[in-house]
DNA sequence: AGGTTAATTCAAAGCGCTTTGGAAAGGCAA
DNA sequence: TTGCCTTTCCAAAGCGCTTTGAATTAACCT
C-alpha cells in the first residue's frame, strides 16, 4: 500500500492525503479524519526512503560504537546507553542505525554516514584525549552529541557527561576520611577522556589531603573482569600493598573481588573498594545495602538524555551547543570500611 | 556532490556514472577508471535513500533487541551478537537498523518496519517458546533469520542455534560422572526457548543416569548477577543443597559465586559449577586453565553466521531455509571438581 | 447579484538514484 | 561503399514521497 493507491482508493489527490497525514491545517477535520481511517484500516505507513528523499531528512540517527581490534573488545555499556536513546529516538520518529567502528575505518564511517545521507545526526561514543572526531564532524557539517568531552579542544560542541572528576575526588575523599592512604586506581584506559578525568579526581584528591601519590598504584587498562583481576593481583602483591582501590568499572571489580579472594583478603574489612557504577541492569547494585561502595549514574539515562540533547541540536543548529554535567552520586555499600591497623 | 554533478564533471551521462560504478559490463574499462578516480577524489558516494528508492532495497537489516519491561534489562550478549554481525553487513554494503522493542510494541514493530521499508531483512533474537514472530514474518513476507529456536513450529524459517539439549546434557553427564547427585539448575527464563531446551538436556541426562530429578533444584530467573546470588543462596540453604550447580550464564555465575563466598564455600571443591560462556568480549574465560568449567560457544560469531545466512536467505528466497546447530565444547576449568563426600 | 476572502483540493515538479529502450560510433565482411 | 554486429554511451521514465503554485469551491459582505 502506497500513497498514490491510497489516494485512490480515497478519491482524493495525494497532496490532500499526505498533507493529512502529516497534520497539515489546509485540509479540513473531516477529510483528515476519513484518510486517517483509512491509512490505519488499510496499514498504510509512508516508505521511509522515499519520504527521506523528498525531504532530504534520513530520519535516522547514528552511533558509531567503537571496537577495539586488540582486545576484540565491545563496551558493555553501550547496550545500556542504546536502550536509553533509543526510547527518545522511537518516541521522536527516528530510527537507529547502528555501525561498528575500530581505529582504521573510524573516520571513513562518519563520511560515509554524511555522503550517503544516511544518518542525520550521530552520538559520538568513548571520546579519546584529543579526539579528532570532533573536528571531523565539525567539517562535514554533521550534528552530533558527544557522549563525554574532550579535553584541551577549543572547538564548542554538545556533549553530555559525568563529573568523572568529581566523582573519583568524592571517591577519593571517602576513602581517605576512612583513614586510607595507600589507595590504588585500576583505571580505564587512558587515553579514554573519562579515565583520564578520573585519574585527575583521584590525583587532585590525594594531594589536596597532603598524600604522596605512588604512580605504582596506577593501573589502567580494559574494562574487563581479566584485567580487574590482573591489575588486583599486581597491585597486592607488591611491597606496600593498597588498603584500597578505586575500580572504574562494577565488571573491573568482579575481576578485583576475585583476586581478593584468591588470596583469603576480605572485601570491605581488608581492602576496601570503590567502583563506578554505570548501573547497567544485569548487575544490580542496588540492593537497601549495596554491594559495592560506588559513584553512580545511570547509563541508560545519559543514552535518553544524549539523544534529546541531539534532537534539539538537529532541531535548531544554530542555537549553539547544548551541555550537560551531571554529578555521579555516591553510594555507601558494604565494600568499603575504615584502614586496618 | 551527487550523481549529476559527478556526471557533469565528467562530461558522462548520469547512466554511465551510474553503471561504471556499479560494475556493468557495457562500460569500458577506460570510462570505468575515469569515473572511478573522480568518484573517490571528489568523496561521491550514492545517496543511499535514493538508491534505496529506486532500486526498491533498502541496503539494511533490522536488529530488534527484546526489553524486558518488568526487569528493564537488556541482555548483554546482544552487544557482542552485534558486533558479530554488524562486520558482516558492513563487507557485504549493508547497514544496521536497530530497535528495542518490548511485548507492547514488538508486533508493531516489525510491521512498521515492513510497512515503511526501512530494512530488506530482520534477525529475530530470543526466541520464546511458541513465538508468534515467525508467523508474522512469514505473513508479512519478510526474510528473516531467527538466532536461536522455537520447539513446536510447524513453520519452517531459516535459524542458527547452538545445540542447548547437548550441552547441557554433556555437562550434566560430566557432573555425574564427578559423583555429583543433587545437581541445582540455575537455568534462564524458560519461556525462552533456549533455557527450555537446557532443562531438557539436564533432566534428559539425570534421567539417562536413573538420578531422580527434584523439582526444587531447577530454577530459572533473568540472567543477572543479582537472580544469580539469590537462586543460589536459596538452593544452598534448602534442606539437602545441590553439590554442584548448573549455571545459563556467566553473569549469573557472578552471583553464584558472591554465594558461596557468603557461605564460606569453596567453588570447585564444596560445589561445583559449569557454566554456559557465550565468550563475552569482557568475561575472558580462557586462560590456560579457564575459571569455570563451561560449554562455550562465542555469541559474536554466531552474530557473524546469523548475518551470512540471511545475506543467503535474501538473495535466494526460493532455496527454502537454511539452518545450522553449532555443538557447543565443553570445557574444563576449575570450578568443577568430585561430589565431597 | 457581484465581489472578495477563506477554506479545500489538486496537478505537477522534484528529491537522487537505477534501469529501460534506443541511438551513435566503431569494426569488419562482402 | 553498404550492411550488420558490437561496443559504448545516453535521454527519459520511474521509485514513493513532499511541496509549490494554482484552481476550485464555499462563505460571507455589500
Amino acid at each position: 500500500m502506497n500513497l498514490k493507491e491510497l489516494s485512490e482508493h480515497l478519491g482524493l489527490s495525494q497532496t490532500t492525503v499526505s498533507r493529512a497525514l502529516n497534520g497539515f491545517p489546509e485540509v479540513s477535520e473531516s477529510t483528515r479524519r476519513r484518510v486517517a481511517d483509512a491509512a490505519l484500516s488499510l496499514n498504510y505507513r509512508p516508505n521511509a526512503r522515499a519520504k527521506a528523499l523528498a525531504t532530504g531528512k534520513a530520519w535516522s540517527i547514528g552511533h558509531v560504537i567503537p571496537l577495539d581490534l586488540k582486545s576484540e573488545l565491545v563496551n558493555p555499556i553501550f547496550g545500556e546507553f542504546v536502550a536509553g536513546a533509543s526510547e527518545i529516538y522511537a518516541a521522536n520518529g527516528y530510527e537507529l542505525l547502528l555501525s561498528v567502528a575500530n581505529d582504521e575505518n573510524e573516520v571513513d564511517i562518519y563520511r560515509d554516514l554524511k555522503a550517503k545521507g544516511s544518518v542525520d545526526g550521530v552520538i559520538v561514543q568513548a571520546p579519546r584525549r584529543g579526539d579528532t572526531r570532533i573536528a571531523l564532524l565539525h567539517d562535514i557539517g554533521m550534528p552530533f552529541v558527544v557522549h563525554g568531552r574532550v579535553t584541551d579542544l577549543d572547538l564548542e560542541y554538545s556533549w553530555i557527561d559525568i563529573n568523572n572528576r568529581s566523582a573519583f575526588m568524592r571517591a577519593t575523599k571517602f576513602l581517605l576520611d576512612l583513614g586510607h592512604r595507600r589507595i590504588g586506581l585500576i583505571n580505564g584506559q587512558e587515553t579514554l577522556d573519562f579515565a583520564h578525568k578520573r585519574r585527575m579526581g583521584f590525583t587532585q584528591a590525594m594531594n589536596d589531603a597532603g598524600v604522596e601519590v605512588n604512580e605504582t598504584l596506577m593501573t589502567a587498562g580494559d574494562l574487563t573482569e581479566r584485567y580487574g583481576f590482573f591489575a588486583a593481583s599486581q597491585l597486592l602483591e607488591c611491597d606496600a600493598p593498597p588498603t584500597a582501590l578505586l575500580v572504574s568499572s562494577y565488571i573491573t571489580a568482579i575481576g578485583v573481588r576475585r583476586a581478593l579472594k584468591d588470596r583469603g583478603l576480605i572485601l570491605g574489612r581488608d581492602v576496601s573498594v570503590i567502583i563506578h557504577d554505570d548501573e547497567l541492569s544485569f548487575f544490580y547494585n542496588s540492593e537497601d545495602i549495596p554491594l559495592f561502595t560506588s559513584t553512580r549514574s545511570s547509563v541508560r539515562n545519559a543514552g535518553r538524555r544524549a539523544a534529546e540533547i541531539l534532537m534539539q541540536v538537529m532541531d535548531n543548529p544554530s542555537s549553539g551547543p547544548i551541555t550537560e554535567l551531571m554529578e555521579a552520586d555516591l553510594s555507601v555499600g558494604t565494600s568499603t570500611g575504615p584502614c586496618p591497623a
